[in-house]
DNA sequence: CTCAGTGCAAAGGATTTGCATGCCG
DNA sequence: CGGCATGCAAATCCTTTGCACTGAG
């Protein structure tokens, strides 16, 4: 259960913008504070945790600069129990991981599987994928329950 | 990729019925109704989808009567990479399976797991919510991608 | 009779968009 | 200078809710 490790700012920053530029879109500085913002937690945001902690930004902006991120693939959208929606840096921005969901309060939680676990669960999910004749991008596991706090 | 079996009508309708009433909920013609639409497919369906299948049922009922199947453990909301919510019928009324996401068209396409790796996960899984003080209910596995009708 | 279930229409709320302004390139 | 980014506020659209009616028990 120990908590994903994080890349070093300055890669963070340096693969964001390679990934921005890839889709010609620029990193503003407004776009930088988001990614700075998601760097320093340790688990998903919602628009309502990213305004609380950015003073200034308009929610538009925030809405507008997510979508891009996450077109540009440095940003990944994640869908938990409630209504909101979260955001967390895409792979290879962040370690690989999953999320512990609370269906009592919505909250989510990062945490990395066992490695040995991750690879048999991969190299089942590409079988299953070549056979469905499906192209995957990427794969989202979630444990959904009871968090400590609501208990 | 065998489409996971699906049990008996009778037996659905049975559980179905047992859960609403265990939750202080009548099993009445409308929520029958939906139980019968969702044992006849083979993937989680929009709302939109249910309207246009069964001739006559109100959104607002559609909507309301789902909400008391997923309270009643009868029915699980399934969310894709569009906005529409889906609806499939919950474990126990199908077998355990996940879930093929086109991240173009939002569709998503019912898969089951190698039985060995599905075990090795879910004995992985317990590990990690047991050191992570979480009470785990379930877990959802879905696979991003693009499917054949999108490539 | 009573009360939950249902339809219709209006309300709610997260998210998106139009438009005028400001800033980076 | 030109075009994209940003704020503000209005518009969207899925989903929820109020209310009166109907049907099951």
């Amino acid at each position: 259960m120990a908590p994903p490790t994080t890349p070093e700012l300055v890669d963070v920053h340096r693969t964001a913008a390679e990934r921005l530029q890839a889709d010609g879109q620029r990193f503003t500085g407004g776009r930088r504070t988001l990614v700075d913002t998601l760097v320093r937690t340790d688990r998903p945001l919602t628009i309502a945790e990213i305004l609380a902690r950015v003073d200034g930004l308009a929610q538009s902006s925030a809405y507008r600069n997510l979508a891009v991120l996450e077109r540009a693939g440095v940003v990944r959208r994640v869908v938990g129990a409630d209504e909101f929606a979260r955001f967390e840096l895409a792979e290879g921005l962040t370690e690989h991981h999953h999320h512990l969901i609370c269906s009592a309060c919505g909250q989510v939680v990062d945490f990395a599987l066992d490695p040995e676990v991750e690879v048999a669960l991969e190299s089942a999910l590409g079988r299953v994928a070549h056979d469905g004749g499906f192209t995957v991008e990427s794969h989202r596991l979630d444990l959904l329950g009871v968090c400590d706090a609501c208990a």
